[in-house]
DNA sequence: ACAACATATAAACATCTATTCATATGTAGA
DNA sequence: TCTACATATGAATAGATGTTTATATGTTGT
């Protein structure tokens, strides 16, 4: 070590939190976040999520490859499809509870 | 209704949608969610985090509007200084399962 | 081998956003 | 009221990113 910046968050190690905020700020784009959403269920195939979110295949195929990557989502081919799901039950939690904090009732002291 | 966009999302509405991304995306930033992560404890003063973080007060204001705006921050004032705090318990838990995600080992057949 | 279908990839563009710098607001003490 | 300190705000800019369009790759059936 050289320049000890300062102090450091205890709790996470650098890379951890840059691997954090990489998870995030995928689900952080409402196109993609609706992707996942879709892909909790059973396996889907890259069409059938196409058309449930209205869009484009191409685009839909370019955020699946950005969210296998960063391995939230898995891919198997079935024939001339492949179908995409969940790598883990992580994300799902990770949605739910965001869903409980979004859900939250505000105190009135909390109002600015 | 007009169009009907093929078949929506059965689970969330299109706005909690929105709102669960926006939140998303604030965490998504390195540099917020080490914000976030440092205001996950005693509630802290901008400057403390500028420090910790080896940062600015002017960039950590920026960005703490933006996290007490979207409700992931409160604030505080004592005297001449102004003391960030989570404004619920519920950001910790979104943190916790991601870093469950993170840490998941990989199975032989999920690589690729 | 060819055609039809499903998905992936590449380039291009417009929009958004994180950061910096300068300045303003607000608070406490002399 | 003046000064010093703490935080907030505004403008400007460079870099990132989502979407579209066009094209390529890969698979199945004939």
């Amino acid at each position: 070590m050289q320049t000890e910046p300062a102090t450091v968050l205890p709790l996470y190690a650098e890379d951890v939190i840059g691997q954090l905020a990489d998870l995030f700020r995928l689900m952080g784009d409402p196109t993609r976040l609706r992707i996942i959403l879709t892909c909790l269920g059973e396996p889907i195939s890259v069409g059938e999520i196409a058309t449930r979110l209205d869009s484009s295949p191409s685009l839909v195929s370019h955020h699946l490859r950005l969210l296998k990557a960063a391995r939230v989502l898995r891919s198997e081919r079935r024939g001339k499809q492949i179908f995409y799901s969940a790598l883990d039950e992580h994300i799902r939690c990770v949605i739910d509870d965001m869903v409980a904090h979004v859900g939250e009732p505000l105190d009135i002291e909390e109002i600015d």
